[in-house]
DNA sequence: TAAGATTGAATCGTCAATCTTG
DNA sequence: CAAGATTGACGATTCAATCTTA
């Protein structure tokens, strides 16, 4: 009973961090096979969507790997295969002749509007139609403080001021 | 202007559900270099603080792979290189010969409290401790009403009555 | 010398098939 | 035949090294 280790082992902020990690997980088992029937997988969707969401639909390498949860090798790849799918197109950067911009094409924007219905109806059943709209609205809250802490810069409001 | 594409590209929940996964990526590129500092991946030590908390330090691994966010193979692989590693012993079920146990051994419940200390200051300092008391509160609770809808079943209050 | 991007080798995980036991 | 666990083949991602240009 008296053991040290048990307390250790039960400790509440385990709990707090396994509920994010199990939610994450939860989530993701969700949108994953609905992605899947348009042929994407979560980390092209990501990709796929910030690409939509850019000046030009377009985004340098290296600032599209900063902003996805993939390292700069682990892009190239992805793009290569977005690229042999159609999705995507490489352009050659006019002003640095080591860049490359990652551009979407109309069928990649196509691709990503299509899912979009349906996967914002399944964001709504899953996630933000689950909770009080205060309560909503405390959630982003915190999420926000935290990835303040753990990705600092990625704030719009604070990256504006760099 | 009025492309009515642009719109759906920035609805609010797809900031929600983003803001969800760029949160999660952030804590765990804070965790997974401290655990790997003892060795450990972000599965591996999921896996065994598991084990640590089950009755007589083990589950058989169906169970296991129904706790944990990896499919029964994945965790076959994983139990392979924890049991090399000897932070985990598989013992043979002796009431279904079909079924094994995998046990924590001391090593491996040592490595479990040796990471936590740690561990647990990370998780205060990233995530609990940005947090109001009750900030922290609502959004524990709304972590748990998600994962009740993502992953039923996992709520041991409910679980509990199965 | 450093930065942008890519590549080779290796790791980790999945799916589908298999083997054994219930 | 179904369930528990494992294996073979494969896909996706990472690290370290490389190549080119700034």
């Amino acid at each position: 009973m008296g053991d040290p280790r048990e307390d250790l082992l039960h400790d509440h902020r385990l709990t707090a961090a396994g509920l994010m990690m199990e939610t994450h997980a939860g989530l993701l088992d969700v949108f994953e096979p609905e992605l899947a029937a348009r042929g994407l997988s979560a980390s092209s969707f990501e990709v796929l969507l910030r690409l939509a969401r850019s000046p030009d639909r377009r985004l340098r390498m290296a600032e599209l790997a900063a902003q996805s949860t993939l390292t700069s090798s682990g892009l190239t790849r992805l793009v290569d295969r977005l690229e042999a799918a159609g999705l995507v197109a490489r352009q050659p950067c006019q002003t640095d002749r080591r860049g490359f911009y990652a551009t979407l094409t109309e069928h990649g924007l196509e691709t990503v509007v299509a899912v979009l219905p349906s996967h914002l109806a399944t964001i709504e059943r899953v996630l933000v139609g689950v909770l009080e709209p205060d309560e909503l609205g405390a959630f982003l809250g915190a999420l926000r403080k935290v990835r303040a802490i753990v990705k600092p810069g990625s704030d719009p409001a604070v990256a504006a001021r760099a």
